[in-house]
DNA sequence: TACATTGTGGGGAGAAGTGGGGAATAGTGG
DNA sequence: CCACTATTCCCCACTTCTCCCCACAATGTA
């Protein structure tokens, strides 16, 4: 199953709509098709979730036990930002307005395809990240990254 | 089965009823339709289970020795301050008074999905409870449950 | 050029949220 | 047993919002 890539620029309407990209849209696969979780992203980013990968998630989190202070906690604050939403007959995604204003989306959102999930930034925020990243430690990180991985694989 | 998610903010009437939120409404499983248990939490909030998920609670609580003196203790506290409800035909729920009292809710409610179940705030309460979660400690959380997910899918 | 697909915007029907009147029911005191 | 009060809950009315649908521009394709 392939994972989502590259990068669309859509803008927002006045309703807090954003099209949905085509070409990520044909990466869906059909059990999930449509229907997605939305949540607080660990960057000043969202996350978007196809309901089938986000299932996975689902799972884990019900096997906390509530009857903790730090499962409670952990559950309560983590679903507290994440809600579900479905592709209207046009291909777009409601954005609730407190996502929004979270991420710093207003007129424009940018998708990031980034393997099992998707992930949806204002131009700013990704400007503001993008300058602290340049490309000398890009390639350093990427060698850390994907050299450990293959190690482990070895 | 997806649980309960998102977080939801309505006004409580001069009667003490609040809407129930349509989009947590449409996670409810048919044989739990409109019947609910309310009671008080762990932390300064309001519990409510859908009838199908209480009756797992019951269950946990059934297997309590109630010849001991903390068996006994858990039992009476818990299930003193617990009361069932329906939805009535516009989708409300009825807050009793001592209830609200002791969580502290006025004239807004704010409903958090937690999984299995659903906490009923007041603003004040979780304000307090927030300025205690600062965003690294969120990122520590969903590394938490997002992060051993990411490592068993390589 | 003709045609399909995608992205963008807005009007409007229906659902959701909010508030209050009033009948039925239950609790209280004579 | 009968008033009287309080509570519960159904119904109606109004506002707000969600989402479906239509329209059209931009882009890609035969």
């Amino acid at each position: 199953m392939p994972g989502f890539k590259g990068e669309y620029e859509h803008s927002v309407d006045a309703k807090g709509r954003v099209a949905f990209p085509a070409k990520l849209r044909k990466i869906l696969r059909p059990e999930a098709q449509e229907n997605f979780t939305l949540l607080r992203g660990l960057e000043p980013c969202l996350y978007l979730y196809p309901s089938d990968e986000w299932e996975k998630v689902e799972q884990k989190l019900a096997g906390i036990n509530s009857f903790t202070r730090e499962g409670r906690t952990v559950k309560r604050n983590f679903l507290r930002f994440a809600e579900d939403f479905s592709l209207d007959k046009q291909n777009r995604i409601p954005l609730p307005s407190h996502l929004m204003e979270w991420a710093g989306i207003d007129k424009t959102a940018i998708f990031i395809g980034s393997g099992e999930r998707i992930e949806v930034w204002s131009p700013e925020k990704l400007e503001e990240v993008d300058a602290n990243l340049s490309f000398e430690s890009y390639q350093e990180l990427f060698e850390q990254v994907m050299g450990d991985q293959t190690n482990k694989a070895e």
